[in-house]
RNA sequence: GUCCCCAUCGUCUAGCCUGGCCUAGGACAUCAGAUUUUCAUUCUGAUGACACCGGUUCGAAUCCGGUUGGGGACGCCA
């Protein structure tokens, strides 16, 4: 039986690498339909707080990770790691320096570890010093505490990032103290920022919590990780968890260092976004827009339409936000570039005047009559369509891109339509 | 400094374990063309990589060694 566990430590929000480092772990637990266990490792009682231990869960659970028990906190068992360090003491394997506990390193050993990700590797006691096991304020440190718990919690494989690499013979030194039989352990590569350095806010952002807030969807922000260090062989990168789950397997892991490819994540995000019915957009607009302060009460019949018209070109919730202002304030963003372009010369003014005319009086305000008022307006005036386009366009959304043009108007509406090409032509 | 991990297009990768099917495939990005009323979408095409040096072999991206480069760890942080 699998049992494979994600440690988050509670001191800061969930950070990207910790997200896929519990993705790995999940999805290993799920294709062996094992258990995933979640340890809170609060042992630094200053810096551990109750807000980012909830982020951390709602982010999770956003990325759609479940565990299967209740989740231990190391904060609750002092005594645990006290008794056992003691134990060591008296089994002579380790000493007592003031209140601390330290345990004995046998020098000249090897310690070989079979990484499910790298192969064999191993180390030389020699190069590892004497281990702390219980500080002077009589917390654990980290490698003492982890071995007891994994091994408290029956974990079968360890699966973890490889800044955890050089810990592994410390662990098994303690496993073999504590006469148990070590797991299985994978160290991952790391994910690195595009200039190759550590990743950090300039990449794009560190936390789950940024992506969640840009308006990634989670699925996106899943299957990109799911990428950055694995593949499922051959040609495949469009893939659904169900799908991972099936296809995922620890020996197709890399031990290569990735780098964390925001465009790319941002393309694949605008793919989960389009393929999504236009219904299921509706409520996660609705919040990105409640989230970021704006008007939301739109009906669903009109923001459904903008959705339509927009659901192509947005890449990312936010992005949507920003280019579909106009539709819902009169305070809408202004390309000044564009408007500099389009609606300064008297020419663009004159277009828009005559333009605005004609939508008057044509019946239905449907995209088929504006197309058919725009384009006998241009055949008339020995114009290029683009020449009554592109001001209209500005005119009534601030924007030199956009939806197609006679689509949006009829959205947005005649009395909103003609209201701003009239203000841009005077 | 010591120890450890790693090395295919700009980026993520397939291929590597089980050498020949690789004149190295895909995706993102970039560029060009087509479609389009603009932008976008879509379609077509192009640019672009086995880090280097040796070795093993009839044959190496694939195996071995070294060099260089990148990363990680050397905390009474986790």
């Amino acid at each position: 039986m699998v049992r494979v566990r994600f440690a988050p430590s509670p001191t800061g929000y969930l950070h990207i690498g910790s997200a896929r480092t519990a993705l790995f772990n999940w999805l290993y637990a799920r294709h062996y339909k094992g258990s995933l266990l979640l340890r809170i490792e609060d042992t630094d009682k200053t810096r551990s707080e109750k807000k980012y231990l909830d982020e951390i869960i709602d982010d999770l659970k956003w990325l759609g990770i479940d565990w299967d028990e209740e989740p231990i906190h190391q904060s609750a068992r002092f005594d645990v790691y006290r008794r056992m360090a003691e134990d060591l003491v008296k089994k002579g394997k380790a000493y007592r320096e003031g209140e601390a506990y330290i345990f004995k390193l046998e020098k000249g050993r090897t310690i070989e570890v079979d990484d499910m990700i790298h192969g064999k590797v191993s180390f030389n006691t020699d190069d590892i010093k004497d281990q702390v096991m219980i500080k002077s304020d009589g917390s654990p440190a980290y490698n003492f505490c982890c071995v007891v718990d994994d091994a408290y919690l029956k974990v079968t494989h360890i699966i973890r990032g490889d800044d955890h690499l050089s810990n592994t013979p410390k662990q098994i030194l303690f496993y073999e103290a504590l006469g148990i039989t070590p797991p299985r352990f994978g160290h991952m590569p790391l994910i690195m920022g595009a200039d190759g350095a550590k990743l950090s806010k300039r990449h794009g952002g560190v936390s789950v919590e940024e992506y969640k807030k840009e308006g990634f969807l989670p699925e996106a922000l899943v299957n990109y990780l799911l990428l950055l260090g694995w593949s499922p062989g051959g040609d495949k990168e469009m893939i659904g968890v169900d799908e991972a789950v099936k296809l995922f397997d620890i020996n197709n892991m890399k031990g290569v260092q990735a780098k964390f490819d925001l465009v790319k994540l941002t393309w694949m995000n605008g793919e989960y976004i389009a393929a999504k019915k236009d219904e299921e957009l509706l409520p996660l607009i609705r919040k990105q827009m409640e989230d970021e302060g704006k008007k939301t009460d739109t009906p669903d019949e009109i923001l459904l339409k903008v959705i339509g018209l927009y659901k192509v070109r947005m890449k990312t919730l936010s992005e949507f936000v920003r280019m579909t202002d106009y539709f819902f304030t009169e305070d809408y963003s202004v390309e000044e570039k564009a408007a500099g372009k389009y609606l300064a010369g008297a020419e663009s003014k004159n277009i828009l005047r005559e333009f605005s005319g004609r939508l008057k009086e044509i019946k239905d305000f449907s995209h088929s009559s504006i197309e058919e008022a725009c384009r006998s307006l241009a055949e008339e005036k020995k114009l290029k369509a683009g020449q009554v386009i592109h001001p209209t366009r500005v005119a009534i959304s601030g924007k030199s891109t956009g939806a197609g043009l006679f689509e949006m108007m009829e959205v947005l509406g005649r009395s909103k339509v003609l209201e701003r090409m009239q203000k841009a032509a005077a």
